[in-house]
RNA sequence: GCCGGGAUAGCACAGUGGUAGUGCAGCUGAUUCGUAAUCAGCAGGUCGAGGGUUCGAAUCCCUUUCCCGGCUCCA
């Protein structure tokens, strides 16, 4: 038989070679890693490969080359902590979707200045260049070897492993658990970082020891490196929690309690302004809105199920006239008791109550997070009551009215999740596979693509978890559509059939921007603070350059109010450089500059918040074009003018 | 909740045992100015809270609240 290599280089191309050209090819292609019949192996297991083979080469630009490379470079850094700190003892280190890290227990924690010792060290042994080499040996010779090393952490994952033959990688003296593969050298690594020190549990348990994570990143060059460094920059400039101090919007307070948000005037009316559109929209898409109280009695959460399956997540209750109430940690009963509050036919159906329903949930303290994980939140919540041939057309309905709202806020980008039954459920095993087929069929026939996540569902029914990606093309899940069987039935909740029989409908329950303090965070991050025209807080400032302009300035200013403009005027006695910052900072989307030549020419300039000056406009125009560019719901200032 | 770090004027920060500081913001005055910061003066602090050590604590110790980075969890 002929030695023929069946070799697919990393851009895809495919060549028939003699074993003998293998290596040039590595050279040329700058390969860390192949994959053998589909199978990832080292470099050097590719020698002396004489059969036919199929062999792809890896290189960083793949997914796996970056995992393997990231994986190499955890390595190095336990190499790296090794030397430094031999009484360290090493957990795990894998690669991540950004880079790795690797779990070490020590008692004393590293600090910074550690890690520039780990760094340092780490660039030596990568200077020394030394092979990644591989053993494979067998399981209790293994677990001997770390046990000899100190290695208790590296003994017990091995006595998991079903496997009796494990293998071992050793780099310069290092050796490490490992199944590979890694980079030929540890020269390979070009540009590495480290990032962050966290704590950590052994196994992600919190029953476990808490172990010290220590984050880092690593690229194939230096430029790639310092990229992914200036976009963490970038996340930090938007991060939500800064601009919301710097441009007014919100706020915490120690005094009033964690997770509990202030909302200013400047947060206010942008949650206002999305308020009014979420409800004109339901409107029009045939919801009826509700308003529910916050409060309800503990009876009705027993009979819900919420304080048997959620209350962990729930308030500690209240005593009012002898009975207990509790503080509302979700919508759903209230929603139950108005549809209940009728006899209800089958013509009526479906019913869609829809509410922006403030709800209170307990979270672990070291959880909460600005307005992303907070305390006291409002959904943007409603519920379905439909009859079980209605579920794919709600399910249709919904989807197409969630992409629409997310798309007019620059959503248009999104990662779709289908959950199916977890474990612990409640319902007919018929129903769940229908409602999953419903939720299954909807999505195919949007033509949208999802991925399954098995046993993720609600315990109650089926679910759909909408991911939207912002500017950055970060992940942040909002949108959830959830089947329930088990609130109808608990509540006993029926329609009248066209037989003249009590029926059971099926409830859907679905949020689409999830929560509007979470949602409000996404969004600050996602503009970065520059709000389109239709939600910024200040759409208009009227700038004077002299006292003398004052009066015209306090006309312009009253037309603009009274056209619903939200609009400032802003006459300090400063000059037109000062006021033009202030307003820049404040990122207002049209300053109108008021000077000599306008007031003598009855016109205004306007000056984008992009620095471009347009006019001379009359006030009738300019309130024209800004009033079109609101009503569009335009994501950027319009182009001209 | 757990591990680590932190809290000093409205904001950003300096201050390692000996009289609490800087910049911006604020107030007052001067300046009347054409596209990202005019100048001068003034005022502003229980140094997160409580306790302790000390002749003396922002500084050292203990407790506590809150914040930050993670773990776990989630909208």
């Amino acid at each position: 038989m002929e030695d023929i290599i069946k070799l697919i280089l990393p851009d895809g191309l495919k060549k028939e070679i003699e074993p003998s050209e293998l290596k040039k090819h590595i050279d040329s292609s700058n390969a860390i890693a192949a994959k053998v019949n589909g199978e990832l192996k080292d470099i050097a297991s590719l020698d002396g490969l004489s059969h036919q083979s199929e062999i792809e080469l890896i290189t960083f630009s793949s997914k796996e080359g970056k995992e393997i490379y990231r994986h190499s470079t955890s390595h190095v850094m336990a190499h790296a902590v090794k030397d430094l700190f031999p009484d360290a003892k090493l957990a795990i280190g894998p690669a991540t979707d950004e880079g790795f890290y690797y779990d070490i227990d020590r008692d004393t924690p590293f600090t910074p200045e550690d890690m520039e010792k780990i760094e340092k060290r780490m660039k030596e042994i990568i200077k020394k260049n030394s092979p990644f080499v591989r053993k494979d040996i067998s399981k209790t010779e293994a677990i001997e070897l770390f046990k000899k090393m100190g290695e208790n952490y590296k003994a017990e994952l091995l006595q998991e492993i079903p496997d009796d033959s494990v293998s071992i990688y050793e780099e310069g003296g290092f050796i490490d658990l490992c199944r590979g593969p890694h980079l030929p050298k540890t020269g390979k690594v070009k540009a590495f970082k480290l990032l962050s020190i966290a704590g950590a549990y052994w196994r992600g348990d919190e029953k476990n020891k808490m172990l010290q994570r220590i984050y880092g990143t690593a690229f194939d060059n230096k430029e790639d490196l310092n990229a992914y460094l200036n976009f963490l920059e970038e996340v930090k400039k938007r991060d939500h929690r800064k601009l919301g101090r710097e441009l007014d919007l919100f706020s915490l307070s120690d005094d009033i309690g964690p997770g509990l948000i202030l909302w200013h005037p400047n947060g206010a009316i942008i949650r206002k302004t999305i308020e009014d559109f979420w409800r004109d929209e339901h409107l029009k898409a045939d919801y009826k809105i509700l308003y529910t109280p916050h409060i309800a009695k503990l009876n009705l959460w027993q009979r819900s199920g919420h304080w048997d399956f959620y209350r962990d997540n729930m308030y500690s209750p209240m005593e009012i006239d002898e009975v207990s109430y509790e503080l509302k940690p979700m919508n759903c009963p209230f929603h139950i008791d108005v549809y209940k509050s009728a006899l209800r036919s089958y013509r009526e159906l479906p019913i869609r109550y829809a509410e922006l329903g403030t709800v209170y949930r307990y979270e672990r303290s070291g959880v909460l997070h600005g307005l992303l994980r907070v305390r006291g939140f409002t959904q943007d919540d409603a519920h379905i009551f439909c009859r079980e041939d209605q579920i794919e057309h709600e399910i249709l309905n919904i989807l197409d009215f969630t992409l629409f709202i997310l798309r007019t806020f620059g959503f248009d980008s999104y990662d779709i999740y289908l959950s199916t039954r977890p474990e612990k459920y409640v319902g007919a095993l018929e129903n769940w596979e229908k409602a999953t087929n419903a939720l299954k069929q909807a999505l195919e026939r949007k033509g949208l693509g999802y991925q399954i996540d098995p046993g993720e569902g609600v315990f109650y029914g089926p679910k759909i978890d909408i991911k939207i990606k912002d500017s950055l093309n970060r992940s942040w899940q909002c949108s959830t559509i959830q089947v329930d069987f088990n609130l109808p039935e608990r509540f006993n909740v029926t329609y009248r059939g066209s037989d003249g029989k009590e029926h059971r409908p099926i409830m859907i329950h679905r949020a689409l921007m999830g929560s509007l303090e979470r949602f409000f965070g996404i969004l600050i991050e996602h503009y970065a603070g520059v709000f389109p025209l239709w939600l910024s807080p200040v759409q208009v400032s009227v700038l004077t350059i002299a006292e003398r302009h004052d009066d015209y300035a306090k006309e312009i200013y009253k037309i603009l109010r009274e056209s619903g403009i939200r609009v400032e005027i802003v006459l300090e006695n400063e000059k037109i450089g000062y006021k033009i910052r202030e307003a820049t900072v404040r990122k207002i989307p049209y300053l109108v500059i008021i000077g000599d030549k306008e007031v003598s020419e009855g016109k205004i300039t306007v000056r984008k918040r992009n620095g471009e000056n347009i006019g001379p406009f009359t006030i009738d125009e300019f309130i024209g074009i800004i009033t079109e560019e609101i009503r569009l719901k335009a994501l950027s200032l319009l182009p001209l003018a």
